[in-house]
RNA sequence: GGCACCAUAGCCAAGCGGUAAGGCAGAGGUCUGCAAAACCUUUAUCCCCAGUUCGAUUCUGGGUGGUGCCUCCA
C-alpha cells in the first residue's frame, strides 16, 4: 500500500490512481536560462525517485515535465524582464540558442544523476496555440480582463484561491510589501498573458495583439494537453506552492470547474552552509562544479538520498565526502557479496521493509538504512540480488558500477611510476624501509598512491 | 505584520505512544616492516517547562532557537 503526502490536505494518504493501473503526473520542469544548480537537481531526483517508486508498485506512468523556454519574467508580480532575453543579451546569442544550449545541458545533467526522463518533456514555445486558447477561454467566462499591458486573472472571481498554501488573502495583503500595479482590480491578480514591447524577442500573434504566455499558464495548459482535465500528481518544489501553484489552481479550477490535481507533492530546499541557496544570492553549485572537486555525481544522488524529501536538505562538502565514502564501501561490500560461492539466504523480511519504506511517503533514508543492515548478513549473491530490486528504486547504478569495479578500467600509470614502484618493491624486500617509505613518499608527490596487496603493490592516480 | 516548516550523538539522518535504524567522523582491535585500504567491535535517553497516559523522543499547551515563503528561484 503506497501512501503519499498531499501539500493540499497536509497528510499522508493512501494513493488509488484515477485509472487502474497507471499514473499521470506533471512535474514543474526548468526554466532553461542558465545551468540548473544541485538544489535544483535535487527536487528532480525528486521526481525520480517518485516515478521509481510508482513503477516498484507496478504502476505504467504517463509523466509530463516542461521546459520553460520562454516568459518566465524576473519578477512575479509581472514586472522585470524575460530571463531568457537578459540571459541572451548577456551571452549574446538568440533566445532561442540559449533555451536549446540549455535544455541540452539539463538533459546530460539528468543523465549523469541517473534521473529518468519523463515520457514527455515538451517545450513550452511548441504550445502558445494552446496557452493562448487557455487564456481565450478564461476571458470569455469572465475570470480575464485586459489592461494596458496584458490579460490577468481576476482572483475575486476564485473564492477558494489561496487553499493549497493556506494563505489568508487579506493578512497577506495587509503586510506584503508588493508594489500594486494600478491596473490590476486586485493585488494578487496575476497575468496570463503579455503584452510585448517591441524589443521583446519571442513574441507570438494574439487576440490581443503581439506577446507572450505568463508562465503559470504553461504549466497548466501543457497539463492538460497531455494528461487531460484531471491527473494524479502534480510536483515542483516547495516555493511553488504559495503563488505558482495556487495560480494554476485557479486557472485550472476556473476552466473546467472542478480541481485537476489529486494529489500535490513538493520537495523542500537545499540550503548551503545552513543558509538558503539560490541563484540570485550566487552561491550555488552545478553538478559539473562537484565533479571538477573530484565527486561522481552518484555521490551527490546518495548524498540526497539520505534524506526525506520533504525535509530541508543542508549542502556542504562535508556532508558530501561523507557520501562519497559512503557509497565506496557499499559498493566494495556488495562486490564481495556478488562473489560469493553462497546463492542462499532468507531475506524475505529485508523486501518487506525495504517496501514499507519506500511506501510510506517514499521514506528513502530508512530504505537505504535496511539496505546497509542486509549488507551485514553472511556473504551471498542473494543479498546482491537483494540490493539490486533494491537499486530499481535507488538508481544508484549499482549493477553497472559494481561491475566496473571488479574489473577496473587499467590506468595509464606511467613509465617512471612504475620504476619508482619497482624501486620501492626492491628495497622492501631488502627490507630497506627507510628507503621504501622515501620512494612510496615520491610517488605520492608526483600525484599517484601506492597501497599494498596481498598480491603486491598496487598504483593508482589522486 | 501574516503563513508554514523544523529542533534526535562531533556531523548527517530514520523512528511519531512501550525505554533510540543507518551513514560519516572518533576510539579500540585484526591485517601491515610502517602506512593506506579493508574488515570487526564500540559511542545518545531525543531543546526547555507544564499537562494527558501505567508509560512520551513520539500526543496537547506554553516557551526558546533555527529556516523558508509572502519579491525571481527547485
Amino acid at each position: 500500500m503506497l501512501k503519499l503526502y498531499n501539500t493540499l490536505t497536509r497528510q499522508k494518504e493512501v494513493f488509488k490512481p484515477l485509472k487502474e493501473g497507471e499514473v499521470s503526473m506533471y512535474s514543474c520542469g526548468p526554466t532553461v536560462y542558465n545551468f540548473a544548480h544541485i538544489g535544483n537537481m535535487r527536487t528532480f531526483i525528486f521526481v525520480d525517485i517518485l516515478r521509481r517508486v510508482l513503477k516498484h508498485n507496478g504502476y505504467k506512468l504517463k509523466g509530463v515535465m516542461n521546459i520553460t523556454d520562454v516568459g518566465h519574467l524576473e519578477s512575479d508580480s509581472d514586472t522585470g524582464e524575460d530571463k531568457i532575453q537578459t540571459a541572451a543579451k548577456k551571452e549574446n546569442r538568440s533566445p532561442y540558442e540559449i533555451a536549446e544550449f540549455y535544455t541540452q545541458a539539463f538533459f546530460e545533467d539528468l543523465k549523469k544523476l541517473n534521473i529518468e526522463r519523463p515520457e514527455f518533456t515538451p517545450k513550452a514555445t511548441d504550445y502558445i496555440n494552446e496557452m493562448i486558447d487557455f487564456v481565450v477561454k478564461l476571458v470569455e467566462k469572465g475570470y480575464g480582463y485586459e489592461t494596458s499591458d496584458g490579460i490577468y486573472f481576476d482572483i475575486s472571481k476564485f473564492p477558494e484561491y489561496g487553499k493549497l498554501s493556506k494563505i489568508n488573502l487579506e493578512d497577506q495583503i495587509a503586510g506584503a510589501r508588493v508594489e500594486v500595479n494600478p491596473e490590476k482590480r486586485n493585488p494578487y491578480d496575476f497575468a496570463l498573458w503579455k503584452k510585448a514591447p517591441k524589443e521583446h524577442i519571442m513574441q507570438w500573434p494574439s487576440p490581443w495583439g503581439m506577446g507572450y504566455p505568463g508562465w503559470h499558464i504553461e504549466c497548466s495548459t501543457l497539463g492538460r494537453v497531455f494528461l487531460g482535465d484531471e491527473f494524479d500528481i502534480h510536483s515542483g518544489g516547495v516555493d511553488h506552492i504559495p503563488i505558482h501553484h495556487e495560480n494554476e489552481i485557479a486557472q485550472t479550477e476556473a476552466l473546467i470547474g472542478k480541481p485537476a490535481v489529486k494529489v500535490w507533492m513538493h520537495s523542500e530546499f537545499m540550503m548551503v552552509d545552513n543558509g538558503k541557496m539560490s541563484k540570485s544570492l550566487g552561491n550555488t553549485y552545478t553538478v559539473s562544479d562537484l565533479e571538477k572537486r573530484g565527486f561522481e555525481p552518484m555521490d551527490f544522488r546518495y548524498f540526497c538520498l539520505n534524506t526525506h524529501y520533504r525535509k530541508k536538505l543542508n549542502f556542504t562538502f562535508e556532508g558530501l565526502e561523507g557520501a562519497k565514502i559512503a557509497r565506496k564501501r557499499l559498493i566494495e561490500q556488495l562486490i564481495s557479496h556478488k562473489n560469493a560461492d553462497e546463492t542462499n539466504a532468507d531475506l524475505k523480511k529485508y523486501y518487506q521493509e525495504f517496501d514499507e519504506a519506500v511506501n510510506d511517503d517514499l521514506n528513502i533514508p530508512l530504505a537505504l538504512g535496511v539496505l546497509w543492515t542486509a549488507l551485514k548478513e553472511p556473504k551471498s549473491k542473494a543479498v546482491y540480488e537483494f540490493a539490486l530490486y533494491a537499486d530499481q528504486v535507488l538508481g544508484l547504478k549499482l549493477k553497472e558500477t559494481t561491475k566496473q569495479e571488479q574489473e577496473p578500467v587499467q590506468e595509464q600509470i606511467p613509465q617512471e611510476i612504475e620504476e619508482l614502484a619497482k624501486q620501492r618493491m626492491d628495497a622492501k624486500k631488502a627490507k630497506d624501509y627507510a628507503k621504501a617509505d622515501e620512494l612510496r613518499n615520491i610517488i605520492n608527490s608526483k600525484g599517484y598512491n601506492i597501497i599494498d596487496t596481498p598480491q603486491g603493490y598496487k598504483i593508482s592516480k589522486k
